[in-house]
DNA sequence: GAAGAATTTTGACAATAGTCAAAAAAGGAT
DNA sequence: ATCCTTTTTTGACTATTGTCAAAATTCTTC
């Protein structure tokens, strides 16, 4: 997290050890919880490797709302920008390492430590441009092309995700996916 | 505006009329384009009465992104966060009263009104929301059911917007739009 | 108010994706 | 290794949406 947060803003000694401090680096077991819906202390996630996935229930379906791999921050965002209870629970598909910092001390750090003000904004811009894609995609796009958009960006989501997570996230059934699949 | 800023944070007598010599109203007749594609000064507006809509061009074709109407913000969301150029032109499709503040008198507003930041905030939550829920519509709904959706959230945008801005707006041709409609 | 432009509707047809049910394959636990 | 569970694939059929073309309607402008 350290090396990707300092290719965001300049990273000075005090800066980092006040990082380190507040952050903790923790290994999580395939299908351990990280947040339940409902919750309301929050964690900032950025994953060292490994994959994680947010979801939540729809008409008793659980729906895969978005993937976040190697590099990448996680959170719920909703209660990430507005302070909100979670709707969302977060999830690891597979043995994830990960850097966790709590809400509480990412606002002290904001204050202490204004520059950092910037990396809440670049994560909050990240997942916006994120979200604008995917809606453009499925605006626009066919499941086909989504499916093979999705291979191209995220190659690595193939070997841990399940039919049925990637279809939800996709848009489409889980039926439709597998005879995209087959026809290649 | 400031009415429904005043729903958002406590505004004291010296921030109203700061405010105030900050910002213009201004009235534009249908068709007035606001903001281009590729500018670099941005504008952030509050529709007074009226609707704006967001578009782009995608192989040749607009595409409409959004619209806003009373009482909501509206702006190039990635500049507003980013700071990058706008990808997007804003045009009012019909006569419009706005409310315009410059992000630069914005960022002078942050700097010395802090309780204003909060302003910011809750536009990229509303904007985020907004998105996630349409995001979700277009996965999981029918055409159908995304424009009742639409007439019952936003009942006045079928009288100003055309039947192919809607139809974008909802990812669905203009034709299927057009017989979903036929139908009742 | 007539001519021209733009928007909306309709038709015929094709392609895409969903539903429900069952079979096949893969993964885990004892 | 075998049984059990879960995931993935396949089949048959239906519903939804898209495409292309033309007709009808509405909106502008002179």
């Amino acid at each position: 997290m350290l090396s990707y947060i300092s290719s965001l803003i300049a990273l000075s000694p005090e800066l980092e050890s006040e990082i380190k401090r507040i952050s903790k680096e923790i290994t999580v077991p395939k299908n351990h919880i990280l947040t339940k819906t409902g919750e309301r202390s929050h964690n900032l996630f950025f994953v060292e490797s490994g994959t994680l996935r947010g979801y939540y229930f729809q008409e008793e379906k659980e729906i895969t709302n978005w993937f976040a791999q190697e590099g990448e921050f996680a959170t719920c965002f909703y209660a990430f920008i507005g302070g909100h209870p979670s709707f969302e629970s977060i999830q690891a598909i597979e043995q994830t390492v990960l850097t966790v910092i709590s809400f509480e001390a990412l606002k002290t750090l904001y204050r202490n430590f204004p520059e950092t003000e910037r990396i809440g904004r670049v994560i909050t811009e990240a997942y916006y441009m994120k979200l604008e894609e995917r809606l453009l995609n499925i605006r626009f796009k066919t499941a086909k092309e989504r499916y093979h958009n999705l291979i191209e960006s995220r190659p690595a989501l193939m070997q841990s995700a399940s039919l049925g997570q990637i279809a939800a996230y996709l848009g489409i059934t889980q039926e439709t996916l597998s005879r995209i699949r087959a026809e290649l």
